[in-house]
DNA sequence: CCTGTTTTTACGGGAAACCGTAAGCCTCGA
DNA sequence: TCGAGGCTTACGGTTTCCCGTAAAAACAGG
């Protein structure tokens, strides 16, 4: 049974009707076991366990608005792996807007998370049965996910990778970009390398323009 | 005062949330008030004028995502548009991600609106204000809007243009979006207005490479 | 230390994009 | 009808980018 619930959720309004889900289905829930950043959702954990009463579960967002207060964890990825780390036993719900099925099996392999449930149309109910589920020692994937036609190439971007596609999209010429790469102490720089780099990725992706390897990493917001 | 609420908005936790402050404000509302596409929301607007019991005010987002149920008003910008053509006098408070100011007024002056709360940490709060400040005859704009930095250059793409800056995003050539334009009846469609145009948007934005533009155009969700 | 392999860089020919100029075309008003 | 001005297109030279090849450098195993 949970008993013990944090919520993580920058938006208040989203904060406000995950409370409810939970009211709804009977969980008691304090006002002091919801937060708005994640190093905040961090020391509760941390607090909570050095107090002998850990939390059962962490319903957490997957993206946190930047803000005035500097915060040393800003994404629900690092708030998860975190918690993990100081709790590993804590079951995670990630309840985001983002809603491609690739990112959400993803958490479950990578994190361990127990359950994932979409921003959308029919949330808080999905959300309560995902709630359910974990209650009874379940795991829950919502089948509200968008599941990518053409089967989603995952391919991790490296460091250089990533700063040649965003010198790009920031207009510097691509003959310029050697220099900013060695300024940067990011190798290979070569401009050889910078061309050798770009053609391989628009060759995994079937791209023949740098406009489209900009737009699709626009897209899945890589940038 | 505010007696007859309609709330548009196709994510059910924001719609409970939305609901939430009403209540904590004392407006009664019916869960009937309450619809998650335009569709329904315009055919409520309308019905409520014909029985002679129309809305005092519409609270509605401006994204909605698609469904295997088709429809015909698929923004929260057309919905209002429709919604002030049957009803001039009906209030409207958009409550939305958008957090950017220029959107914002935008549809101040050119919709009329009567309020503009962008989701975001303290939104609740937000959305009770600027109900509040309605009820009373007033509008209100929200103060967590950002304001972007370098006087935004507001510039309205024509259809060549995007037709241009969607193909490039896509893949084709530059010499071969003539035959494409063509195709698609779109002009003018020569090489060199093709080339004219990508230059004369670069120069406005002071871009020197089109990945700049596609890159911007994606940030603003122009394509 | 040597050798084979991989990674990085350099070079050069060809294609695409860029940009200025000029010619063609349409529109509008005298 | 004619001519001026604006818009569209055609053309050519220059720059940038693309891509294959090969030299140079870094690396690993013996």
């Amino acid at each position: 049974m949970l008993q013990k619930v944090l919520i993580a959720e920058d938006y208040e309004s989203s904060n406000i009707s995950v409370q409810k889900a939970l009211e709804d289905l009977g969980i008691s829930h304090d006002i002091k076991n919801q937060v708005y950043y994640c190093d905040d959702a961090l020391a509760r954990i941390k607090k909570a366990m050095s107090e002998g009463n850990p939390y059962d579960l962490l319903i957490t967002d997957l993206s946190f608005d930047d803000d005035h207060t500097k915060q040393i964890i800003t994404t629900g990825n690092a708030l998860i792996k975190a918690a993990k780390d100081v709790q590993p036993d804590l079951k995670i719900l990630v309840f985001s807007v983002e809603n491609r099925l690739s990112v959400a099996q993803h958490l479950f392999k990578e994190c361990d998370i127990d359950a994932y449930v979409p921003k959308g149309r029919r949330d808080s109910q999905d959300l309560k049965l995902a709630i359910e589920t974990i209650s009874k020692g379940g795991r829950y994937l919502s089948g509200n996910l968008k599941k990518e036609e053409k089967a989603e190439i995952d391919y991790d971007f490296s460091v250089v990778e990533l700063a040649i596609i965003s010198q790009l999209a920031q207009g510097t010429s691509q003959k310029d970009i050697p220099h900013y790469l060695q300024a940067n102490s990011i190798t290979p720089f070569g401009l050889s390398s910078v061309e050798k780099k770009l053609g391989s990725m628009k060759a995994i992706f079937g791209f023949t323009k740098n406009e489209q390897l900009i737009a699709y990493c626009k897209d899945k917001n890589i940038i």
